[in-house]
DNA sequence: CCATCTTTGTGCACGCGTTCACAAAGACAT
DNA sequence: ATGTCTTTGTGAACGCGTGCACAAAGATGG
């Protein structure tokens, strides 16, 4: 297959599980607004039911980090939002480039969710001539011929594409060329990059079908014998159909 | 705790696994590529590369939607097509509200990629008396006063927040009152949710933070011995500092 | 009708992630 | 100092998800 690497195989990184990773951010946030009301400790429970997980989960989370709590009173919230900062890398900034300034890529440039995170938006870089120079966010959109230039010149290592879907793979490839290690990908499509290039991606209507199929399954059990849990019937009916004997309502 | 449910227990819906009912809408939208090629039948291993995933864990997330392949030739597109939109629930379509028509919100009305997976935006809703009833995306922007309305005149069970964080948790009890099922939520917030209803969140700082992670640690790897893996000294000087000795980094 | 070749469907083993449950650590009171 | 009480940190069991590897199914050609 010409298809090159797809998904990276869960690299253990300095044995902080993956799983681990992903939470640390839900941590941190929940942490961040304890801090911000001055709340000193917080004990386990609390915390995982701020974070919305259980506590010894989160405990067992925190145990991969250190022993950052003291037994009988709890975790001291500055010090653990220090601990998982820098666990995370956010004790340096993050320059950002974004690519693809649409609907998507401006409300992205406006969102205030980064800088205060520790992400800087660096550049927004898009192929419509007609937008090169606008102002989006109070930041001069450039045209895509200065991508690499741009990557190169701001040291910039995290990529975000928003562009269409058919653009997507160019788009990383000229991104992954100029530098650039870790990918958001907005456009729905597998992207392939060489290894050492991490790509996580965003799909929300991937997340609407998830959130339909179990919305189907509620229906169908409370309708219970109302027509026979859902379609069977079709699924009965279990052979491949000739030529065109698939139903016609077809999505997607 | 006060705190309600808040992540469903994993509910095994039907014998078919999560894990793969999260990867059916990537197989959707790789057949319906081919679909549109009129690609007739494909193997596993040629969806699997177009998919990005594995070719025996594609074969068995098949497997528990039925024998839908023909060994020594593969699966039949337009059939499997069919399968997956079915077992999905996006045979039928769903009407879905947006609440918080700002950058964000306004962003998701105007994305085509709704309605062509079987989605349709119903209404727009925003809590801004300015709003009201301009139009967004060719659709007039409702007030939240109408939000039971809305919902139950339309028969909506998905709801998608793009609120502020602030005012997430509110518009959500509001929206589950009203007898919302499913929620997509974009705020950085954690949703409490009566059992039943289903909450999925997209958080993109966390995405960004959790390559963060991994872009340190791939740059600690290439440094090696630069500082020695990143920052051991603090953690080496391990002990909660008794007031204020947390370094002034402090991102988030 | 038989042989060959392709590709599915799945049994099985393994590793990761989750959760329970508890011993040990330490705070705090007496 | 001693006891009590709270809460951490983790060993161990379990379940889910993944991927290998192969037998069986069926297509295709002679
Ligand atoms: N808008 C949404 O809410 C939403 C939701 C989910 C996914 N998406 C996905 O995000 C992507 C962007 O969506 P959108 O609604 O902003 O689309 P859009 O059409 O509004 O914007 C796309 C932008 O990308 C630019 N572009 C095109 N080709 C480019 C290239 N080769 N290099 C650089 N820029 C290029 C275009 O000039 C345009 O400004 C799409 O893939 C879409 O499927 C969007
Ligand atoms: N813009 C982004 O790219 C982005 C990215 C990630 C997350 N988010 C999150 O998405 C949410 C929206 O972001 P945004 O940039 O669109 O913000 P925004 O301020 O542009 O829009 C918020 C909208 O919600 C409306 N609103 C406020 N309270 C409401 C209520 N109680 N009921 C109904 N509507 C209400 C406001 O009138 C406004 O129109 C935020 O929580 C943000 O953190 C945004």
């Amino acid at each position: 297959m010409a298809t090159g690497r797809t998904h990276r195989p869960a690299t253990r990184s300095r044995g902080i599980p993956e799983a681990t990773v992903a939470r640390l951010p839900l941590y941190l946030r929940a942490l961040t607004a304890l801090s911000e009301r001055s709340v000193p400790t917080v004990s386990s429970e609390e915390l995982a039911a701020a974070a919305g997980v259980n506590s010894a989960k989160l405990r067992k989370d925190f145990s991969y980090l250190g022993s950052y709590g003291t037994r009988g009173v709890g975790y001291d919230v500055e010090y653990l939002v220090y601990q998982i900062s820098r666990e995370l890398g956010l004790t340096q900034d993050w320059p950002v480039v974004i690519v693809g300034i649409g609907n998507l890529g401006a409300a992205l440039a406006n969102y205030g969710g980064f800088a205060s995170r520790g992400f800087r938006v660096a550049a927004l870089i898009d192929a419509d001539p007609a937008m090169a120079g606008k102002p989006v966010a109070g930041m001069p959109v450039q045209h895509t011929d200065d991508l690499e230039r741009i990557i190169s010149d701001n040291g910039v290592s995290i990529g975000v594409i928003a562009t269409p879907a058919g653009a997507a793979q160019q788009v990383c490839d000229r991104l992954v060329a100029a530098g650039i290690t870790s990918i958001l990908n907005f456009a729905p499509t597998v992207l392939s990059v060489p290894d050492g290039v991490d790509v996580r991606k965003v799909d929300l209507s991937i997340e609407l079908q998830i959130l339909a199929f179990h919305e189907q399954r509620k229906a169908g059990e409370d309708a219970a014998a109302d027509d026979g849990t859902a379609a069977p019937a079709v699924a009965k009916d279990h052979r491949k159909g000739p030529d065109g004997d698939v139903p016609a309502v077809m999505p997607a």
